[in-house]
DNA sequence: AAGGTCGGTATCCAGCTGGATACCAAGACC
DNA sequence: GGTCTTGGTATCCAGCTGGATACCGACCTT
Protein backbone atom coordinates (compact mmCIF):
# COMPACT_ATOMS: atom_id res chain seq x y z
CA UNK A 1 0.00 0.00 0.00
CA UNK A 2 2.94 2.84 0.82
CA UNK A 3 4.16 1.26 -2.79
CA UNK A 4 4.75 4.94 -3.43
CA UNK A 5 7.93 6.66 -4.29
CA UNK A 6 10.29 7.40 -1.38
CA UNK A 7 10.98 11.27 -1.04
CA UNK A 8 13.63 12.19 -2.69
CA UNK A 9 16.61 12.29 -0.24
CA UNK A 10 17.52 15.87 0.09
CA UNK A 11 15.39 18.38 -1.34
CA UNK A 12 18.23 21.18 -1.41
CA UNK A 13 19.88 18.97 -4.02
CA UNK A 14 17.29 19.71 -6.26
CA UNK A 15 17.10 23.07 -8.38
CA UNK A 16 14.45 23.55 -5.65
CA UNK A 17 13.48 27.34 -6.36
CA UNK A 18 11.34 27.84 -3.62
CA UNK A 19 13.94 29.35 -0.64
CA UNK A 20 14.65 31.35 -3.02
CA UNK A 21 11.47 32.62 -4.06
CA UNK A 22 10.43 36.41 -3.25
CA UNK A 23 7.07 34.91 -1.85
CA UNK A 24 6.94 33.08 1.35
CA UNK A 25 3.90 30.71 2.41
CA UNK A 26 3.66 30.51 6.05
CA UNK A 27 6.91 30.31 7.85
CA UNK A 28 10.33 29.78 6.18
CA UNK A 29 9.91 25.76 5.75
CA UNK A 30 6.23 25.51 4.95
CA UNK A 31 5.81 25.58 1.66
CA UNK A 32 8.84 22.87 0.95
CA UNK A 33 6.69 20.78 3.29
CA UNK A 34 3.50 21.38 1.55
CA UNK A 35 5.44 19.90 -1.32
CA UNK A 36 6.54 16.43 0.24
CA UNK A 37 3.05 16.18 1.42
CA UNK A 38 1.68 16.45 -2.58
CA UNK A 39 1.37 12.86 -3.04
CA UNK A 40 -0.05 11.45 0.39
CA UNK A 41 0.67 11.44 3.98
CA UNK A 42 3.77 11.13 5.45
CA UNK A 43 5.26 10.30 8.27
CA UNK A 44 7.28 12.44 10.23
CA UNK A 45 10.46 10.56 10.09
CA UNK A 46 9.71 10.51 6.56
CA UNK A 47 9.76 14.59 6.03
CA UNK A 48 13.19 14.37 8.31
CA UNK A 49 14.89 12.65 5.11
CA UNK A 50 14.17 15.63 2.64
CA UNK A 51 14.48 18.09 5.17
CA UNK A 52 17.56 16.98 6.75
CA UNK A 53 19.02 20.44 7.08
CA UNK A 54 15.47 21.43 8.79
CA UNK A 55 16.12 20.96 12.85
CA UNK A 56 13.75 18.63 14.43
CA UNK A 57 12.23 21.54 16.32
CA UNK A 58 11.90 23.91 13.32
CA UNK A 59 10.08 21.12 11.85
CA UNK A 60 7.68 20.70 14.05
CA UNK A 61 7.10 24.19 14.46
CA UNK A 62 6.02 24.48 10.73
CA UNK A 63 3.63 21.59 11.20
CA UNK A 64 2.10 22.85 13.68
CA UNK A 65 1.59 25.76 12.48
CA UNK A 66 0.16 24.69 9.30
CA UNK A 67 -2.05 22.41 10.86
CA UNK A 68 -3.20 25.74 13.05
CA UNK A 69 -4.28 26.94 9.88
CA UNK A 70 -5.95 23.92 8.85
CA UNK A 71 -3.59 23.47 6.25
CA UNK A 72 -2.01 19.96 7.60
CA UNK A 73 -3.75 17.47 9.38
CA UNK A 74 -2.23 15.46 12.06
CA UNK A 75 -2.90 11.34 12.90
CA UNK A 76 -1.93 9.35 15.32
CA UNK A 77 -2.20 5.60 14.89
CA UNK A 78 -1.24 3.17 17.88
CA UNK A 79 -2.12 0.73 15.61
CA UNK A 80 0.81 -2.05 15.94
CA UNK A 81 3.49 0.69 16.78
CA UNK A 82 2.83 4.29 17.41
CA UNK A 83 2.85 6.17 14.00
CA UNK A 84 2.19 9.70 13.36
CA UNK A 85 0.83 10.52 9.76
CA UNK A 86 0.56 14.36 8.44
CA UNK A 87 -1.31 14.87 5.39
CA UNK A 88 -2.92 17.83 3.39
CA UNK A 89 -6.56 19.07 3.67
CA UNK A 90 -8.58 19.64 1.25
CA UNK A 91 -7.89 23.43 1.81
CA UNK A 92 -4.27 22.42 2.06
CA UNK A 93 -4.50 20.63 -0.94
CA UNK A 94 -6.28 23.64 -2.88
CA UNK A 95 -3.66 26.08 -1.18
CA UNK A 96 -1.06 23.96 -4.02
CA UNK A 97 -2.52 25.96 -7.11
CA UNK A 98 -1.84 28.95 -6.33
CA UNK A 99 1.44 28.48 -4.94
CA UNK A 100 2.17 26.48 -8.42
CA UNK A 101 1.68 29.67 -9.83
CA UNK A 102 3.85 31.34 -8.27
CA UNK A 103 6.56 28.82 -8.61
CA UNK A 104 5.79 28.92 -12.22
CA UNK A 105 5.98 32.54 -12.23
CA UNK A 106 9.71 31.84 -10.75
CA UNK A 107 10.80 29.57 -13.42
CA UNK A 108 9.74 31.96 -16.16
CA UNK A 109 11.29 34.81 -14.96
CA UNK A 110 14.39 32.95 -13.22
CA UNK A 111 17.39 34.83 -14.83
CA UNK A 112 15.50 38.15 -14.27
CA UNK A 113 15.35 37.31 -10.71
CA UNK A 114 18.97 36.09 -10.29
CA UNK A 115 19.96 39.37 -12.38
CA UNK A 116 18.33 42.05 -10.33
CA UNK A 117 19.43 40.79 -7.17
CA UNK A 118 23.20 41.00 -8.44
CA UNK A 119 24.40 38.11 -6.57
CA UNK A 120 22.84 38.57 -3.30
CA UNK A 121 21.02 35.15 -2.40
CA UNK A 122 18.40 36.25 -0.57
CA UNK A 123 15.01 35.17 -0.29
CA UNK A 124 12.52 37.49 1.24
CA UNK A 125 14.35 40.90 1.54
CA UNK B 1 -1.94 64.42 -16.53
CA UNK B 2 -2.30 63.25 -12.98
CA UNK B 3 -6.27 62.47 -13.78
CA UNK B 4 -5.52 59.08 -11.80
CA UNK B 5 -7.60 58.89 -8.68
CA UNK B 6 -5.68 59.57 -5.73
CA UNK B 7 -5.06 56.68 -3.45
CA UNK B 8 -7.33 55.65 -1.23
CA UNK B 9 -6.88 57.61 2.48
CA UNK B 10 -6.26 54.29 4.27
CA UNK B 11 -5.40 51.01 2.73
CA UNK B 12 -6.19 49.47 6.49
CA UNK B 13 -9.47 50.64 6.25
CA UNK B 14 -11.13 48.66 3.28
CA UNK B 15 -10.78 44.59 3.98
CA UNK B 16 -7.58 44.30 2.70
CA UNK B 17 -6.86 40.49 2.86
CA UNK B 18 -2.77 40.56 2.24
CA UNK B 19 -2.09 41.37 5.95
CA UNK B 20 -4.22 38.50 6.78
CA UNK B 21 -2.92 36.38 3.99
CA UNK B 22 -0.70 32.92 4.97
CA UNK B 23 1.41 33.93 1.80
CA UNK B 24 3.89 36.80 1.81
CA UNK B 25 5.56 38.56 -0.62
CA UNK B 26 8.85 40.39 -0.10
CA UNK B 27 8.99 41.60 3.67
CA UNK B 28 5.90 43.00 5.58
CA UNK B 29 4.22 45.71 3.36
CA UNK B 30 6.05 45.07 0.57
CA UNK B 31 2.71 43.48 -0.98
CA UNK B 32 0.47 46.21 -0.26
CA UNK B 33 3.30 48.39 -1.97
CA UNK B 34 2.88 47.04 -4.95
CA UNK B 35 -0.82 47.12 -5.16
CA UNK B 36 -0.74 50.72 -4.60
CA UNK B 37 1.29 51.46 -7.79
CA UNK B 38 -0.87 49.13 -10.16
CA UNK B 39 -2.41 52.34 -11.76
CA UNK B 40 0.72 54.20 -12.04
CA UNK B 41 3.72 55.82 -10.77
CA UNK B 42 3.59 57.00 -7.27
CA UNK B 43 5.94 59.70 -5.72
CA UNK B 44 6.90 58.49 -2.04
CA UNK B 45 4.34 61.24 -0.24
CA UNK B 46 1.36 59.75 -1.95
CA UNK B 47 2.48 56.28 -0.91
CA UNK B 48 2.74 57.49 2.62
CA UNK B 49 -0.91 58.31 2.66
CA UNK B 50 -2.93 54.90 2.27
CA UNK B 51 0.18 52.78 4.08
CA UNK B 52 -0.02 55.78 6.89
CA UNK B 53 0.96 53.19 9.65
CA UNK B 54 3.77 52.15 8.34
CA UNK B 55 6.84 54.28 9.38
CA UNK B 56 8.72 56.47 6.98
CA UNK B 57 11.57 54.07 7.55
CA UNK B 58 9.64 51.23 6.92
CA UNK B 59 8.37 52.40 3.84
CA UNK B 60 11.91 53.15 2.66
CA UNK B 61 13.32 49.85 3.69
CA UNK B 62 10.08 47.73 1.27
CA UNK B 63 10.78 50.55 -1.55
CA UNK B 64 14.51 49.73 -1.31
CA UNK B 65 13.61 46.04 -1.12
CA UNK B 66 11.89 45.81 -4.13
CA UNK B 67 14.05 48.10 -5.94
CA UNK B 68 17.01 45.96 -5.09
CA UNK B 69 14.80 42.56 -6.38
CA UNK B 70 13.78 44.65 -9.59
CA UNK B 71 10.20 44.85 -8.98
CA UNK B 72 10.32 48.57 -8.89
CA UNK B 73 12.34 51.53 -10.20
CA UNK B 74 12.98 54.56 -8.63
CA UNK B 75 13.64 58.02 -10.74
CA UNK B 76 14.65 61.16 -9.08
CA UNK B 77 13.20 64.53 -11.22
CA UNK B 78 14.97 67.51 -10.16
CA UNK B 79 12.14 69.19 -13.02
CA UNK B 80 11.27 72.40 -11.68
CA UNK B 81 11.66 70.66 -7.42
CA UNK B 82 12.10 67.90 -6.03
CA UNK B 83 10.54 64.65 -7.18
CA UNK B 84 11.06 61.03 -6.52
CA UNK B 85 8.42 58.71 -8.17
CA UNK B 86 8.26 54.52 -7.66
CA UNK B 87 7.07 52.46 -10.11
CA UNK B 88 6.32 48.98 -11.45
CA UNK B 89 9.09 47.46 -13.72
CA UNK B 90 7.75 44.53 -15.79
CA UNK B 91 9.23 42.44 -13.84
CA UNK B 92 7.31 43.70 -11.02
CA UNK B 93 3.81 44.29 -13.15
CA UNK B 94 4.09 40.65 -14.30
CA UNK B 95 4.24 39.50 -10.87
CA UNK B 96 0.66 40.65 -9.94
CA UNK B 97 -0.59 38.07 -11.87
CA UNK B 98 0.56 35.11 -9.32
CA UNK B 99 -0.27 37.31 -6.38
CA UNK B 100 -3.34 38.08 -7.88
CA UNK B 101 -3.98 34.53 -8.30
CA UNK B 102 -3.13 34.23 -4.44
CA UNK B 103 -5.62 36.85 -3.12
CA UNK B 104 -8.59 35.63 -5.16
CA UNK B 105 -7.94 31.63 -3.70
CA UNK B 106 -8.01 33.54 -0.04
CA UNK B 107 -10.92 35.64 -1.04
CA UNK B 108 -12.82 32.17 -2.23
CA UNK B 109 -11.62 30.15 0.77
CA UNK B 110 -11.72 33.30 3.47
CA UNK B 111 -13.98 31.43 5.63
CA UNK B 112 -12.19 28.07 5.60
CA UNK B 113 -9.09 30.17 6.67
CA UNK B 114 -10.64 32.26 9.76
CA UNK B 115 -12.06 29.12 10.75
CA UNK B 116 -8.84 26.90 10.84
CA UNK B 117 -7.41 29.72 12.93
CA UNK B 118 -9.80 29.95 15.36
CA UNK B 119 -9.75 33.41 16.53
CA UNK B 120 -6.07 33.81 16.64
CA UNK B 121 -5.05 36.52 13.22
CA UNK B 122 -2.21 35.80 12.70
CA UNK B 123 -0.38 36.44 8.84
CA UNK B 124 2.36 34.14 8.35
CA UNK B 125 2.40 31.55 11.08
C1' DA C 1 12.65 85.56 8.21
C1' DA C 2 9.42 81.79 9.47
C1' DG C 3 7.18 77.97 8.48
C1' DG C 4 5.60 74.05 5.38
C1' DT C 5 6.46 70.21 2.23
C1' DC C 6 9.37 66.61 0.32
C1' DG C 7 12.07 62.64 0.88
C1' DG C 8 14.03 60.69 3.57
C1' DT C 9 18.08 59.19 7.92
C1' DA C 10 19.65 58.15 12.72
C1' DT C 11 19.09 55.92 16.82
C1' DC C 12 17.26 52.87 19.93
C1' DC C 13 15.02 48.85 21.34
C1' DA C 14 11.60 44.92 22.12
C1' DG C 15 10.22 40.86 20.27
C1' DC C 16 10.24 37.19 17.07
C1' DT C 17 12.80 33.60 14.09
C1' DG C 18 15.31 30.14 13.58
C1' DG C 19 19.62 27.48 14.53
C1' DA C 20 22.49 24.29 17.71
C1' DT C 21 22.61 21.06 21.10
C1' DA C 22 20.97 18.08 24.27
C1' DC C 23 17.66 15.28 26.03
C1' DC C 24 13.43 12.17 26.59
C1' DA C 25 9.65 8.31 27.03
C1' DA C 26 7.49 4.46 24.75
C1' DG C 27 7.78 0.60 22.23
C1' DA C 28 10.45 -2.85 19.19
C1' DC C 29 14.41 -5.58 18.57
C1' DC C 30 18.47 -8.35 19.82
C1' DG D 1 19.14 -5.83 29.84
C1' DG D 2 20.85 -2.77 26.22
C1' DT D 3 20.14 -0.50 22.13
C1' DC D 4 17.44 1.43 18.14
C1' DT D 5 13.71 3.89 16.22
C1' DT D 6 9.99 7.11 16.56
C1' DG D 7 8.34 11.54 17.52
C1' DG D 8 9.27 14.69 19.46
C1' DT D 9 10.64 18.65 23.78
C1' DA D 10 13.91 21.85 26.50
C1' DT D 11 17.12 25.23 26.62
C1' DC D 12 19.94 28.66 25.01
C1' DC D 13 21.23 32.22 22.05
C1' DA D 14 22.51 35.23 17.91
C1' DG D 15 20.60 37.86 14.54
C1' DC D 16 16.99 39.92 12.07
C1' DT D 17 12.40 42.63 11.83
C1' DG D 18 10.01 46.13 12.50
C1' DG D 19 8.18 49.87 15.51
C1' DA D 20 8.77 54.62 17.89
C1' DT D 21 10.82 58.86 17.96
C1' DA D 22 13.54 62.36 16.53
C1' DC D 23 15.90 64.77 13.26
C1' DC D 24 17.71 66.56 8.66
C1' DG D 25 18.76 69.64 4.27
C1' DA D 26 16.77 71.52 0.21
C1' DC D 27 13.27 73.99 -1.60
C1' DC D 28 8.91 76.79 -1.70
C1' DT D 29 5.54 79.98 0.12
C1' DT D 30 4.10 83.78 2.89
Amino acid sequence: MTQRPPLPPDLFDELCPSPLLPFRFGDKWASMVLRCLDDGPRRYSELRVPLSRVTPKALTQSLRGLERNGFVSRTVHADPKLRVEYALTPLGRSMLEPLAAACQWAAEHWDELLDAREGGISSIG
